[in-house]
DNA sequence: CCTCTTTCGTTTGTCTTACTAACGTTGGTG
DNA sequence: CACCAACGTTAGTAAGACAAACGAAAGAGG
């Protein structure tokens, strides 16, 4: 009846929950989101950062320089959740936003030398919180774990926008 | 370069994200999670319920009568907000809430006729949610997610509470 | 029996993420 | 020129997670 089921300490630990739980993909993800979220956001708390904010610096870095409303886009925010990051980070020298002669509508947003450095302080903290996160597991779950999330991501990225 | 990489139409949708949040597991794991959320709340609004009231109705389904503070442990919620739940539920009347005489500080919850419907339906609700969460992965790999899943939240539960 | 500590229910409030609605400005199109 | 779409911005909401404090009650140790 169980031996192809959970292991011991599996079960030791989730006892306490109700199997309609247990069993349902939607709550171990969004449950293990909490932690992978607690787990990252200590990381960016050391350096007065949070989820938004690394979000903006990495499109940034990676795309150059962009628009707000582009910045959105790369980095999954909407418009108004990017006014404020982008304020914050303003403030703190990681960015600089000028109006776009082109189209007046637009501000562009450009990585400074700060915030060029905080990214880096970021991705350090980050890796860490990846380690304790996937703990664990072996390098194949990993490997295979993150195909599938991707995959299903993807998925749900693009029906949503259709 | 890109053989062993990711399927072509992962990169369609992932190309305007930053590589360094496509390959971080965190991020994945939190996004996917957005849309599961989103995908089970839409369940649960159609029958006038949230989250909360579903794990803490599922728990009183599984553990029979017990305490707001068993209810908390059992749904992996604060006592707080097991207060405002348990109080909602009670509106409706999905459970009733009555003194425990054999310890007077607790509050003995039990779940109710109309609770019980209230979970059958949700029950169903979120069959489709789990559905349309997995839909692109074939059942193999959706075993193989859920053990995973279930073994890095059996992992942190432990270690957080040590 | 009398402290000391713990548990319980409750209230209040905070944080992060996500999202909606509206507004004025500007660009682009028919 | 009229109309619609995009942009930045402000304001507000909802859900979930969590911290701090309170009085009341139970339990433990001396």
């Amino acid at each position: 009846m169980d031996s192809l089921a959970m292991p011991t300490l599996y079960r030791e630990v989730m006892e306490q929950t109700p199997a309609r739980l247990i069993e349902m993909p939607s709550w171990l993800l969004t449950q293990l989101a909490v932690h992978a979220h607690r787990l990252s956001a200590e990381a960016f708390a050391e350096a007065g950062a949070r989820g938004y904010h690394y979000r903006i610096l990495s499109s940034l870095d990676e795309f150059g320089v962009v628009s707000q409303a582009e910045l959105g886009r790369h980095s999954n925010m909407d418009r108004s959740d990017v006014v404020a990051a982008v304020n914050e980070l303003a403030e703190q020298g990681c960015l600089e936003r000028t109006p776009d002669p082109d189209d007046r509508r637009r501000n562009l947003v450009s990585l400074t030398k700060t915030g060029e450095e905080q990214l880096r302080r970021l991705d350090r903290a980050l890796d860490k919180a990846q380690e304790s996160l996937l703990e664990p597991l072996a390098a194949e779950d990993r490997a295979a774990l993150t195909r599938m999330l991707g995959q299903l991501l993807a998925h749900h990225q693009r029906t949503q926008r259709s």
